[in-house]
DNA sequence: ACACTGCCCTGCGAGC
DNA sequence: TGCTCGCAGGGCAGTG
């Protein structure tokens, strides 16, 4: 499942590549819903051409930017993979899209489940994607404050607040599950109860638990791969994520892990670590 | 505005 | 062996 780091993995891996390439040509397998309401024609028409300036990121969206201003957002979903491979490599079993470059590699998507998108975008929609996107949480404008001014606001369980991406970009359901651990947060509390002190330890949660995510190269429990097909490196780092529905033990007390489900999600958690209080008290 | 549910999609593992 | 069923879950539409 791609959240932050795994985005972020993909993004580093591809940049230095990419930066400079040109788009000879694209082309669709047996799925163009891959391209979301761009026929092939019209994704040709707007890429084929186009020199890649950059790679950018924001939340899980990954941003192919082009020499024109416009550019390409991708979005992995749970199961997408953008790799860089020789044009004589052989197709992946889920390829759905090639973008055939001028260096003769081809950056290829697949995805065994079709929810990713690969989306020929105009800077207005690049900026629409910005602005509806909650703060990145490695920038500066994520701070114990800004976090715990969110929450107030908030009725929601905390997990399903996290979870928002309008409320903050790039958590998923592994990061999330793994910092409400580490900050011992039920993550059926109501956001607005959670405690400043809980805030701050929350936002220091939030950030270790991305930033070992992108120093392991991502999660690679199932799919992920990185733009060189590489696994990360991260599930080993994990200590909750997916225990609970085994009750393997907590790494700190030894009970073990419950599952619940909040916001469709399955939630491992500690309830002995993470005691659900439903009202502050500070 | 916010909270919540259902839907999309397919492979995999458990159970019979 | 082969079938069914539940599960994985991000983002969005729809509902209250």
């Amino acid at each position: 499942m791609p959240e932050l780091p795994e985005v972020e993995t993909v993004r580093r891996s591809l940049e230095s590549e990419l930066t400079g390439r040109s788009i000879r040509a694209i082309r669709v397998t047996d799925f163009p819903g891959v391209l979301g309401p761009s026929t092939v024609e019209e994704a040709e028409a707007r890429l084929v051409g186009r020199v890649i300036a950059g790679i950018s990121r924001r939340g899980k969206y990954l941003i192919i930017d082009l020499d024109d201003e416009t550019g390409v957002i991708v979005h992995l979903r749970m199961t997408g993979v953008l790799t860089l491979e020789s044009r004589t490599a052989p197709p992946a079993r889920f390829h759905r899209l090639t973008a055939e470059l001028d260096d003769g590699r081809e950056l290829r998507f697949a995805d065994q489940r079709k929810f990713g998108r690969v989306l020929p975008a105009g800077r207005d929609e690049i900026n629409a994607l910005d602005a509806r996107l909650g703060p990145e949480p490695l920038s500066r404008d994520f701070t114990p404050e800004s976090l715990l001014a969110l929450l107030r606001k908030r009725t929601a369980p905390i997990k399903s607040l996290l979870l928002d991406q309008h409320a903050i970009a790039g958590l998923g359901n592994i990061y999330v599950d793994e910092a409400l651990f580490r900050a011992r947060i039920h993550p059926r509390t109501s956001a607005a109860a959670v405690t400043s002190a809980e805030a701050e330890s929350l936002h220091d949660a939030i950030v270790r638990v991305l930033l070992a995510g992108i120093e392991h190269r991502g999660t690679s429990f199932d799919s992920f791969r990185d733009a060189y097909g590489m696994r990360g490196e991260n599930q080993h780092q994990l200590v909750v994520y997916g225990r609970g529905n085994r009750g393997l033990p907590c790494v700190d007390c030894g009970a073990p892990l419950e599952r619940i489900i909040i916001s469709g999600r399955g939630t491992s958690f500690c309830a002995a670590c993470q005691p659900l209080r439903q009202t502050r008290e500070e």
